[in-house]
DNA sequence: TTTTAGTACTATGCGAAACAAAGTACCAAG
DNA sequence: CTTGGTACTTTGTTTCGCATAGTACTAAAA
């Protein structure tokens, strides 16, 4: 059922203020939306691909140094037009509860 | 984005009462949910199999008979879990937006 | 009567997305 | 130097929306 969603929702929490993928998927399981590596990491790739994302490397003290992602301009245009085409879709299909 | 949620779409429609695609579709056009045949019959066709719909023939003065697709218990259970559903989606979804 | 147009359903194949699973690599503690 | 935890990568599978082409039935035009 998400589908297609959880691009918007990275956005969402990336518009919040970089984070890195741990992150990222923690602030997804709070809100109820469980994320598993094998699509955060490729979903993250593509999405930087497309130009939404950049990121720079930063050391851990506790493992392997971690990419922490932000918004790009166009990252952040493109927030702005998926929150509309979201909310037009939920009032779509919400029309069709009844009548 | 709308992946997933067409079948929750399909249901509601006939929830309404027993229709056949080209109803159905039209009903989702009204909606603005553009759905072209080679998406909607074979949807249909799965959640047929599925044990979610059944339909009957019904002939046509102006071409081929049509099959008239309605819910069956399955399919009216499956609709209140879906909807249920949809709406903690867009709760969980909404709830990524600021903060 | 044969052809054409419109409607309804079927069949095949493609590409993208979510996911599972296994693997690589780095670090710190024992 | 092995073990465990963390972070990212790679590969393959399944599902879904969609494009495309095809079949089949009816009615009206040539």
């Amino acid at each position: 059922m998400r589908k297609g969603v959880l691009e918007l929702c990275v956005l969402r929490v990336l518009g919040r203020g970089e984070a890195y993928a741990s992150d990222i998927s923690e602030s997804l399981k709070q809100a109820d939306l469980l994320v598993v590596e094998g699509t955060l990491y490729p979903l993250l790739t593509r999405m930087k691909n497309a130009g939404w994302l950049e990121y720079r490397w930063e050391e851990s003290k506790s493992g392997p140094p971690r990419k922490y992602y932000q918004l790009t301009e166009t990252g952040r245009i493109l927030l702005e037009a998926l929150n509309s085409e979201w909310t037009a879709f939920i009032d779509a299909v919400n029309s069709l509860k009844n009548s």
